[in-house]
DNA sequence: CGTCGACTTGACTAAAATCAAACCCGGTGG
DNA sequence: CCACCGGGTTTGATTTTAGTCAAGTCGACG
């Protein structure tokens, strides 16, 4: 009875490794035909090229996502036209979930690089998960983590100060990039200045110094789109509103 | 066969009938034996007096509430001491969901005015759930919903103006008047100016201000906590970027 | 090698935070 | 009944901050 779940198992982990549905997807205690029958949910999706949409708002809710290659954005225009970053999504973060609430998605999810998704039709995932009582609790957390997320979106933009935002923006990406397996203190942002800033409720020249004050406080190294963290501690530090301490006074000082 | 559920359904809608988990109480197509299961989850929970805590941050998820009178904020408080608030609860709409995630809670409940909850144990509700398709769908749109506000929130705080977001707020409570049934054009805020201030991103100086400029606009009419909406239509211009044209130029113009 | 888009930097302006003073209102006690 | 708190709120004057406008710079790509 072991034997074939052990070759599920192996298929499932090499489709998904780097997946942060993987807790989603194997459940610790199921058999291997609850297994096969998890599997058949997961489709594979036509590659996406940047900019691309992947659903738009008032689309009916069919599934949920995850990027496996590329990463995204989800945005919703208001009625002035402005465009306001609701989200990013690297590579192995589930999205789409906007749309459980009414049925009906909330905003747009656009690639921001060339893409590769998974898409999870979200019915099927519901009548799974109802058979599969360790899937239903696996499915709560992973909305729940997304909830999250929302929650540390409100934190950041509840911030005062912009420099703090930038800083505490710049820490939550290190942190997602090593949840998902790659360096934390050396990688490429996928998003442009102006997407940051919509993202941080700020314009992106007021980033752009964030970033530059960052740079010249030696906490970290930038060019354009390449971060590398020096002081990890110093960022926090900046996140939480005690840079102030770098450069103190207005006054004509160079540093120190 | 229908005679007992009829029976059950008028006792449950009576002990709830203001409560916005009617529909996660009460699925529409559940039987009688379903129906009086569910019933046994919800507990009534002693009163709490005004300014005392019902979860805390840290605190393991032991259930979901719903306030049956009075009203609850929830808040985090920041590194540096601040205090940021993640959102209002009227009576009728559940909160606490924001332990899913992680199993613990990240924010501290508090009671804004005495208050009465009713506490439904997550451990129960998810067994229950597990059981019954149509509660595990309710669930799940219960916990999306409450994702839109806090998606909401974040729209909030991504605009630019003060003045909007002042106005926006109180649109956005007086709809949620109007769901829990209570008249959406004149209300009492359960809340003071500075815990608005905290939830908007504001200090409470530009909170009033915001008030006092839709009051001399005739858009509403504010004394203290009391507001009574007097033209909606305006309110929502006010809320999206749209009342400039009301005292265009900062030029020495009384008004119109 | 030139062009275009993204990013940086600077000077100025508009807006919200801060600091500070009144105000209003409900409650208390003379 | 009225004087007097005291908290929450409003309002005003000033300072700080981020937004705006406008040049530049950098880098990728044809």
């Amino acid at each position: 009875m072991s034997e074939p779940v052990a070759l599920d198992l192996a298929r499932l982990r090499r489709s998904c490794s780097e997946c942060s549905l993987q807790m989603l997807c194997l459940p610790t205690s199921v058999d291997g035909r609850d297994l096969r029958r998890l599997d058949t949910v997961v489709q594979r999706r036509k590659p996406l090229v940047k900019g691309e949409s992947l659903f738009r708002s008032g689309d009916p809710l069919r599934a949920v996502y995850v990027a496996s290659e590329g990463s995204f954005k989800t945005v919703v225009v208001n009625t002035s036209g402005e465009e306001h970053v609701l989200g990013f999504h690297l590579p192995g973060e589930l999205f789409g979930l906007d749309a459980i609430g009414s049925g009906h998605h909330r905003c747009e999810a656009v690639a921001m690089t060339d893409a590769r998704v998974c898409e999870l039709p979200f019915a099927q995932l519901t009548s799974i998960a109802a058979q599969l009582p360790s899937l239903q609790g696996q499915l709560l957390r992973v909305i729940g983590q997304s909830a999250d997320r929302d929650h540390d979106h409100v934190d950041l933009l509840s911030r005062r100060q912009a420099g703090e935002r930038v800083a505490l923006f710049v820490h939550s990406l290190s942190q997602r990039f090593r949840r998902i397996g790659r360096p934390a203190d050396d990688f490429q942002l996928p998003m442009s200045r102006d997407e940051i800033a919509r993202y941080l409720g700020l314009v992106l020249e007021t980033v752009s110094r964030g970033f530059s004050r960052l740079h010249e406080d030696g906490v970290i190294e930038v060019r354009g789109r390449r971060v590398r963290i020096l002081d990890e501690e110093a960022l926090c530090l900046a996140a939480n509103g005690g840079n102030d301490s770098l450069t103190p006074q207005p006054r004509k000082r160079d540093r120190a």
